[in-house]
DNA sequence: GTCTATAGAACGATAGAC
DNA sequence: GTCTATCGTTCTATAGAC
């Protein structure tokens, strides 16, 4: 037995993995996609640039594990703040939670978002948007069943929903100053179309 | 002066560009970007290989090039029907005819929206969601104005409607039966949640 | 004769099969 | 884990335009 990985070093090898993520979800809020690069990645997680290659295959690879792990904290966001309340409570909380939340942090949401990257980072956002999507119908679905919305098909107009507020987002997210109107009216109105549109009466929102 | 490039010869090369392009097309209504490969293109344009490298640099380049020929064609479909009409007329027109030319080549429009592909091809994608968002933000304004619609963010909203159109329609069209709900129901319920959203009240469309 | 465009093979990289 | 098939890209020889 030549060499044995104890559980020393894999220790360390887990927090270096970490790290990487960390750095690279750090560069993501800066720079967004752009500033990833697989050097300015090691230089912050304090590794050489070739260790990265120990974790992740490729570029790819990091920057699809990179908004995996961001990208499934955002959803149990979601999910966390949907959990009760009317439907309209849900769907609201839904549009305020993911806005506020990307807001926060404009260059990394949009990086998430919309920044054209890389066909894995493409096929990953289609996965999570089908993750809100569930999230979203699931709340208009009991709706309808409580008799607070009309009968309506929810899985398209959640997917609707989720389409909705990530392009509105898109503007106000956008790293070019040209493209962002400054609005802050953009979370309040989408709110308003998301209840318009799933048909709810309820005026505690309005 | 040995050789100049006759008004022939830039025939023939426009003509074999022009193929090259309608052939990446047709391929696309197959399988998509997937089978979009350089070979196949040039194949079915009746090419060798390594002349589709005359006309563009690159792989992502054709696929650059396909995109913007075909989508530029889809906007002036949605703009010549949003042309006239109430808001509610005119929001309805182009759901109905943006998702129904999408459903006609179902393929073809996943490939255009949704498919993982390129960045190049991601960067046209927010180029041409932001010109359809201006074409339907032109029309709810203009119901706004006529007091057809209550005051809104038209930008805005535009923007959501852009993003709940083609994220609803990515399901539908998914090239994997399994994602595909096969649900006749999908573009009358858009309608309905696009009107809803605007907050239109006019009946006729109900 | 000189220059260009084309065909087709060659090369290096990558991904999928086994 | 290795092997193979395939893809994008480049290179070279030929055919054709001037």
């Amino acid at each position: 037995m030549a060499y044995r990985r104890t559980d020393r070093v894999q220790a360390r090898l887990d927090a270096q993995r970490t790290a990487l993520i960390r750095a690279a979800s750090d560069l993501l809020a800066e720079d967004g996609y752009a500033g990833c690069t697989i050097g300015a990645v090691a230089a912050r997680a304090g590794v050489a640039t070739g260790s990265v290659y120990t974790h992740f295959h490729n570029k790819s690879a990091l920057a699809a594990e990179v908004f995996r792990t961001i990208v499934v904290r955002e959803v149990d966001a979601v999910r966390a703040a949907v959990a009760t309340g009317s439907a309209a409570d849900r769907v609201s909380a839904v549009v305020d939670t993911f806005a506020g939340r990307a807001l926060k942090s404009p260059r990394r949401a949009y990086a998430l978002l919309a920044e054209p990257v890389d066909p894995a980072v493409d096929a990953l956002r289609l996965e999570y948007r089908r993750a809100y999507r569930d999230v979203i119908a699931d709340a208009i679905g009991a709706g309808v069943v409580a008799g607070e919305l009309p009968p309506q098909n929810a899985a398209v107009v959640a997917a609707a929903l989720v389409g909705a507020i990530g392009e509105a987002l898109v503007g106000p997210l956008a790293p070019t100053a040209a493209d962002r109107p400054t609005d802050s009216e953009t979370v309040p109105t989408l709110i308003r179309f998301a209840l318009r549109a799933i048909g709810s009466t309820d005026r505690a929102h309005a």
